[in-house]
DNA sequence: ATGCCTGTACGATTTTTGTCGAACATAGCT
DNA sequence: AGCTATGTTCGACAAAAATCGTACAGGCAT
Protein backbone atom coordinates (compact mmCIF):
# COMPACT_ATOMS: atom_id res chain seq x y z
CA UNK A 1 0.00 0.00 0.00
CA UNK A 2 1.51 3.44 -1.01
CA UNK A 3 0.19 6.59 -0.73
CA UNK A 4 -0.30 7.42 -4.29
CA UNK A 5 -2.89 3.98 -4.07
CA UNK A 6 -4.99 6.32 -1.58
CA UNK A 7 -5.02 9.51 -3.44
CA UNK A 8 -8.15 10.20 -5.47
CA UNK A 9 -7.60 9.72 -9.09
CA UNK A 10 -9.84 12.49 -10.83
CA UNK A 11 -8.27 10.72 -14.21
CA UNK A 12 -9.97 7.59 -13.45
CA UNK A 13 -13.46 9.43 -12.72
CA UNK A 14 -14.06 11.49 -15.74
CA UNK A 15 -16.92 13.68 -14.81
CA UNK A 16 -17.81 15.07 -17.91
CA UNK A 17 -19.20 11.77 -19.70
CA UNK A 18 -22.59 12.27 -21.12
CA UNK A 19 -25.21 10.08 -18.42
CA UNK A 20 -26.28 6.96 -19.68
CA UNK A 21 -29.48 6.09 -21.10
CA UNK A 22 -32.38 4.89 -18.41
CA UNK A 23 -30.68 1.32 -17.42
CA UNK A 24 -31.41 -1.64 -14.98
CA UNK A 25 -29.38 -1.45 -11.82
CA UNK A 26 -26.65 -4.18 -11.72
CA UNK A 27 -29.06 -5.60 -9.08
CA UNK A 28 -32.01 -5.71 -10.70
CA UNK A 29 -30.36 -8.11 -13.09
CA UNK A 30 -32.53 -11.31 -14.06
CA UNK A 31 -31.18 -14.19 -15.71
CA UNK A 32 -34.15 -15.19 -17.73
CA UNK A 33 -34.30 -11.61 -19.17
CA UNK A 34 -30.44 -11.66 -20.01
CA UNK A 35 -30.61 -15.26 -21.59
CA UNK A 36 -33.49 -14.06 -23.54
CA UNK A 37 -31.61 -10.82 -24.99
CA UNK A 38 -28.35 -13.09 -25.83
CA UNK A 39 -30.77 -15.66 -27.76
CA UNK A 40 -31.17 -13.61 -30.83
CA UNK A 41 -27.94 -14.12 -32.92
CA UNK A 42 -27.38 -10.49 -34.08
CA UNK A 43 -27.46 -10.01 -30.27
CA UNK A 44 -25.10 -12.01 -29.37
CA UNK A 45 -23.28 -10.88 -32.45
CA UNK A 46 -22.87 -7.58 -31.36
CA UNK A 47 -21.97 -8.40 -27.51
CA UNK A 48 -19.26 -11.15 -29.11
CA UNK A 49 -18.03 -8.31 -31.18
CA UNK A 50 -18.03 -5.50 -28.46
CA UNK A 51 -16.18 -7.95 -26.06
CA UNK A 52 -13.73 -9.25 -28.69
CA UNK A 53 -12.50 -6.13 -30.55
CA UNK A 54 -12.72 -3.59 -27.90
CA UNK A 55 -13.10 -3.48 -24.07
CA UNK A 56 -11.38 -0.18 -24.53
CA UNK A 57 -14.07 2.04 -26.50
CA UNK A 58 -17.69 2.10 -26.72
CA UNK A 59 -19.02 1.90 -30.52
CA UNK A 60 -21.89 3.62 -32.00
CA UNK A 61 -24.04 1.07 -33.90
CA UNK A 62 -23.10 2.10 -37.20
CA UNK A 63 -19.61 0.37 -36.46
CA UNK A 64 -21.17 -3.10 -36.07
CA UNK A 65 -20.99 -2.49 -39.73
CA UNK A 66 -24.66 -4.93 -39.84
CA UNK A 67 -26.42 -4.78 -43.33
CA UNK A 68 -30.26 -4.09 -42.00
CA UNK A 69 -32.74 -0.96 -41.20
CA UNK A 70 -31.89 1.57 -38.66
CA UNK A 71 -35.05 1.22 -37.17
CA UNK A 72 -33.98 -2.73 -36.65
CA UNK A 73 -30.58 -1.99 -35.01
CA UNK A 74 -32.22 0.21 -32.47
CA UNK A 75 -34.85 -2.23 -31.46
CA UNK A 76 -31.74 -4.61 -30.94
CA UNK A 77 -29.61 -2.30 -29.00
CA UNK A 78 -32.72 -1.21 -26.98
CA UNK A 79 -33.57 -4.89 -25.94
CA UNK A 80 -29.56 -5.40 -24.86
CA UNK A 81 -29.82 -2.07 -22.72
CA UNK A 82 -33.35 -2.72 -20.96
CA UNK A 83 -32.10 -6.19 -20.83
CA UNK A 84 -28.27 -4.77 -18.79
CA UNK A 85 -26.09 -6.13 -21.15
CA UNK A 86 -24.93 -2.64 -22.50
CA UNK A 87 -24.50 0.59 -21.14
CA UNK A 88 -25.22 3.55 -24.34
CA UNK A 89 -24.62 6.89 -24.44
CA UNK A 90 -25.04 9.91 -26.48
CA UNK A 91 -21.86 11.41 -27.40
CA UNK A 92 -23.47 14.03 -29.93
CA UNK A 93 -24.82 12.59 -32.81
CA UNK A 94 -24.15 9.00 -32.16
CA UNK A 95 -25.21 6.77 -28.97
CA UNK A 96 -22.36 4.62 -27.94
CA UNK A 97 -22.42 1.05 -26.87
CA UNK A 98 -19.79 -1.11 -24.09
CA UNK A 99 -20.79 -4.24 -22.06
CA UNK A 100 -21.28 -4.12 -18.65
CA UNK A 101 -18.70 -6.43 -18.37
CA UNK A 102 -18.46 -5.73 -14.05
CA UNK A 103 -22.15 -5.66 -13.51
CA UNK A 104 -22.56 -8.70 -15.69
CA UNK A 105 -19.46 -10.54 -14.48
CA UNK A 106 -20.27 -10.05 -10.66
CA UNK A 107 -23.51 -11.09 -11.01
CA UNK A 108 -23.69 -13.84 -13.52
CA UNK A 109 -19.61 -15.43 -13.42
CA UNK A 110 -19.04 -17.18 -16.46
CA UNK A 111 -21.42 -15.65 -19.22
CA UNK A 112 -19.70 -13.41 -21.02
CA UNK A 113 -17.23 -16.16 -21.37
CA UNK A 114 -19.44 -17.76 -22.83
CA UNK A 115 -20.48 -15.21 -25.50
CA UNK A 116 -16.77 -14.89 -26.22
CA UNK A 117 -16.36 -18.18 -26.88
CA UNK A 118 -19.59 -18.34 -29.18
CA UNK A 119 -18.86 -18.91 -32.82
CA UNK A 120 -22.09 -18.05 -35.69
CA UNK A 121 -23.64 -21.28 -37.04
CA UNK A 122 -21.99 -20.50 -40.45
CA UNK A 123 -24.39 -22.98 -42.54
CA UNK A 124 -27.58 -21.20 -41.89
CA UNK B 1 -3.33 -46.73 -11.14
CA UNK B 2 -4.06 -50.29 -10.14
CA UNK B 3 -5.61 -53.23 -11.61
CA UNK B 4 -9.07 -52.50 -10.48
CA UNK B 5 -8.96 -49.40 -12.32
CA UNK B 6 -7.85 -51.10 -15.39
CA UNK B 7 -10.69 -53.89 -15.49
CA UNK B 8 -14.47 -52.89 -17.23
CA UNK B 9 -16.88 -52.19 -15.50
CA UNK B 10 -19.82 -53.49 -16.24
CA UNK B 11 -21.95 -51.78 -13.63
CA UNK B 12 -21.31 -48.66 -14.72
CA UNK B 13 -22.84 -49.07 -18.04
CA UNK B 14 -26.11 -51.21 -17.88
CA UNK B 15 -27.05 -51.98 -21.56
CA UNK B 16 -30.90 -52.36 -20.44
CA UNK B 17 -31.41 -48.49 -19.86
CA UNK B 18 -34.12 -47.62 -22.69
CA UNK B 19 -32.93 -45.81 -25.33
CA UNK B 20 -32.92 -42.28 -25.53
CA UNK B 21 -35.68 -39.66 -27.56
CA UNK B 22 -33.73 -38.10 -30.34
CA UNK B 23 -31.33 -35.44 -29.49
CA UNK B 24 -28.75 -32.94 -31.07
CA UNK B 25 -25.36 -35.08 -30.84
CA UNK B 26 -23.23 -33.30 -27.86
CA UNK B 27 -20.94 -31.83 -31.10
CA UNK B 28 -24.44 -30.44 -32.51
CA UNK B 29 -25.07 -27.85 -29.61
CA UNK B 30 -25.64 -24.41 -30.32
CA UNK B 31 -25.25 -21.83 -27.48
CA UNK B 32 -28.31 -19.52 -28.88
CA UNK B 33 -30.61 -22.47 -29.29
CA UNK B 34 -29.39 -23.78 -25.52
CA UNK B 35 -29.88 -19.77 -24.24
CA UNK B 36 -33.27 -19.24 -25.87
CA UNK B 37 -34.36 -22.67 -24.14
CA UNK B 38 -33.42 -21.58 -20.95
CA UNK B 39 -34.81 -18.15 -20.83
CA UNK B 40 -38.53 -19.48 -20.27
CA UNK B 41 -38.84 -19.20 -16.33
CA UNK B 42 -40.76 -22.64 -16.05
CA UNK B 43 -38.00 -24.44 -18.55
CA UNK B 44 -35.14 -22.96 -16.47
CA UNK B 45 -37.31 -23.90 -13.18
CA UNK B 46 -36.73 -27.54 -14.98
CA UNK B 47 -33.68 -27.56 -15.22
CA UNK B 48 -32.65 -25.53 -11.96
CA UNK B 49 -34.56 -27.97 -10.39
CA UNK B 50 -33.57 -31.15 -11.99
CA UNK B 51 -29.37 -29.94 -11.14
CA UNK B 52 -30.05 -29.42 -7.65
CA UNK B 53 -32.32 -31.84 -6.19
CA UNK B 54 -31.56 -34.63 -8.11
CA UNK B 55 -28.36 -35.78 -10.18
CA UNK B 56 -28.92 -38.79 -9.33
CA UNK B 57 -32.30 -40.03 -10.83
CA UNK B 58 -34.10 -39.22 -13.91
CA UNK B 59 -37.72 -38.02 -13.27
CA UNK B 60 -40.94 -38.27 -14.85
CA UNK B 61 -42.53 -34.92 -15.71
CA UNK B 62 -44.72 -35.08 -12.93
CA UNK B 63 -42.70 -35.25 -10.68
CA UNK B 64 -42.11 -31.80 -10.77
CA UNK B 65 -45.20 -31.03 -9.36
CA UNK B 66 -46.47 -28.23 -11.65
CA UNK B 67 -49.56 -26.78 -12.18
CA UNK B 68 -50.44 -26.73 -15.47
CA UNK B 69 -51.62 -29.06 -18.51
CA UNK B 70 -50.24 -31.74 -19.76
CA UNK B 71 -49.85 -30.41 -23.21
CA UNK B 72 -48.12 -27.33 -22.37
CA UNK B 73 -45.43 -30.01 -19.86
CA UNK B 74 -45.23 -32.14 -22.75
CA UNK B 75 -44.48 -28.50 -25.41
CA UNK B 76 -41.75 -27.20 -22.73
CA UNK B 77 -39.84 -30.90 -21.89
CA UNK B 78 -39.49 -31.28 -25.65
CA UNK B 79 -37.92 -27.62 -26.25
CA UNK B 80 -35.35 -28.79 -23.75
CA UNK B 81 -34.53 -31.88 -24.97
CA UNK B 82 -34.46 -30.59 -28.95
CA UNK B 83 -32.01 -27.92 -27.50
CA UNK B 84 -29.85 -30.54 -26.12
CA UNK B 85 -30.30 -29.61 -21.98
CA UNK B 86 -31.97 -32.89 -21.44
CA UNK B 87 -31.86 -36.57 -22.18
CA UNK B 88 -35.42 -38.39 -21.79
CA UNK B 89 -35.83 -41.95 -21.38
CA UNK B 90 -39.21 -44.48 -22.03
CA UNK B 91 -39.16 -46.04 -19.02
CA UNK B 92 -42.67 -47.82 -19.02
CA UNK B 93 -45.37 -45.34 -19.33
CA UNK B 94 -43.37 -42.63 -18.09
CA UNK B 95 -40.60 -40.08 -19.84
CA UNK B 96 -37.98 -39.45 -17.58
CA UNK B 97 -35.52 -36.48 -17.83
CA UNK B 98 -32.26 -35.87 -16.50
CA UNK B 99 -29.61 -32.74 -17.54
CA UNK B 100 -27.19 -33.62 -19.53
CA UNK B 101 -24.14 -32.31 -17.26
CA UNK B 102 -20.97 -33.80 -19.15
CA UNK B 103 -21.93 -32.23 -22.74
CA UNK B 104 -22.97 -28.76 -21.39
CA UNK B 105 -20.22 -28.54 -18.81
CA UNK B 106 -17.52 -29.52 -21.38
CA UNK B 107 -18.99 -27.17 -24.71
CA UNK B 108 -20.52 -24.60 -22.14
CA UNK B 109 -18.17 -24.41 -18.93
CA UNK B 110 -19.98 -22.11 -16.05
CA UNK B 111 -23.62 -22.66 -17.70
CA UNK B 112 -25.23 -24.91 -15.26
CA UNK B 113 -23.73 -22.79 -12.48
CA UNK B 114 -25.62 -20.08 -13.33
CA UNK B 115 -28.80 -22.24 -13.60
CA UNK B 116 -27.99 -23.38 -9.94
CA UNK B 117 -27.74 -19.95 -9.17
CA UNK B 118 -30.51 -18.46 -10.40
CA UNK B 119 -33.33 -17.57 -7.87
CA UNK B 120 -36.64 -17.30 -9.34
CA UNK B 121 -38.42 -13.86 -8.76
CA UNK B 122 -41.09 -13.95 -6.39
CA UNK B 123 -42.52 -10.50 -6.97
CA UNK B 124 -44.22 -11.68 -10.50
C1' DA C 1 -30.63 28.51 -43.14
C1' DT C 2 -29.88 24.40 -45.55
C1' DG C 3 -28.48 20.03 -45.65
C1' DC C 4 -26.52 15.85 -43.79
C1' DC C 5 -25.97 12.36 -40.53
C1' DT C 6 -27.14 9.26 -36.58
C1' DG C 7 -30.55 7.44 -34.52
C1' DT C 8 -35.57 7.43 -32.43
C1' DA C 9 -40.71 6.79 -32.55
C1' DC C 10 -44.59 4.96 -34.32
C1' DG C 11 -47.21 1.68 -36.53
C1' DA C 12 -48.22 -2.27 -39.67
C1' DT C 13 -47.10 -6.81 -40.79
C1' DT C 14 -45.15 -11.21 -40.16
C1' DT C 15 -43.15 -14.80 -37.56
C1' DT C 16 -42.39 -17.27 -33.54
C1' DT C 17 -43.62 -18.89 -29.13
C1' DG C 18 -46.61 -20.11 -25.46
C1' DT C 19 -51.10 -22.01 -23.84
C1' DC C 20 -54.31 -25.39 -23.57
C1' DG C 21 -58.51 -28.40 -24.82
C1' DA C 22 -59.72 -32.70 -26.89
C1' DA C 23 -58.72 -36.96 -28.76
C1' DC C 24 -55.49 -40.60 -28.86
C1' DA C 25 -51.67 -44.17 -27.59
C1' DT C 26 -49.72 -47.39 -24.46
C1' DA C 27 -48.24 -49.78 -20.12
C1' DG C 28 -49.68 -51.91 -16.21
C1' DC C 29 -53.28 -53.39 -13.12
C1' DT C 30 -57.38 -55.98 -11.49
C1' DA D 1 -61.55 -56.87 -21.20
C1' DG D 2 -61.91 -52.67 -18.95
C1' DC D 3 -59.79 -49.09 -16.15
C1' DT D 4 -56.37 -45.80 -14.86
C1' DA D 5 -52.29 -43.10 -15.23
C1' DT D 6 -48.68 -40.87 -18.03
C1' DG D 7 -47.81 -38.48 -21.68
C1' DT D 8 -48.30 -37.43 -27.03
C1' DT D 9 -50.34 -35.20 -31.02
C1' DC D 10 -53.13 -32.01 -33.31
C1' DG D 11 -55.17 -27.81 -33.87
C1' DA D 12 -56.84 -23.32 -32.48
C1' DC D 13 -56.03 -19.26 -30.28
C1' DA D 14 -53.33 -15.67 -27.85
C1' DA D 15 -49.28 -13.29 -26.72
C1' DA D 16 -44.79 -11.81 -27.65
C1' DA D 17 -41.02 -10.72 -30.61
C1' DA D 18 -38.82 -9.52 -35.00
C1' DT D 19 -38.79 -6.79 -39.23
C1' DC D 20 -38.88 -2.68 -41.43
C1' DG D 21 -40.99 1.63 -43.89
C1' DT D 22 -41.96 6.34 -42.98
C1' DA D 23 -41.73 10.31 -40.53
C1' DC D 24 -39.36 12.86 -37.17
C1' DA D 25 -35.61 14.88 -33.76
C1' DG D 26 -31.40 17.07 -33.02
C1' DG D 27 -26.22 17.78 -33.61
C1' DC D 28 -22.96 19.50 -36.62
C1' DA D 29 -20.95 21.43 -40.82
C1' DT D 30 -20.88 24.69 -44.67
Amino acid sequence: MTAAMLAPSIASVPADLPLPLAEPDAGELRLEIVLAALADPLRLTIIRKLLLESEAYDHPCGWFGFERPKSSLTHHFKALREAGLIRQRQYGLERRSRVRTEDLDARFPGLLDLVRAWRPDLSS
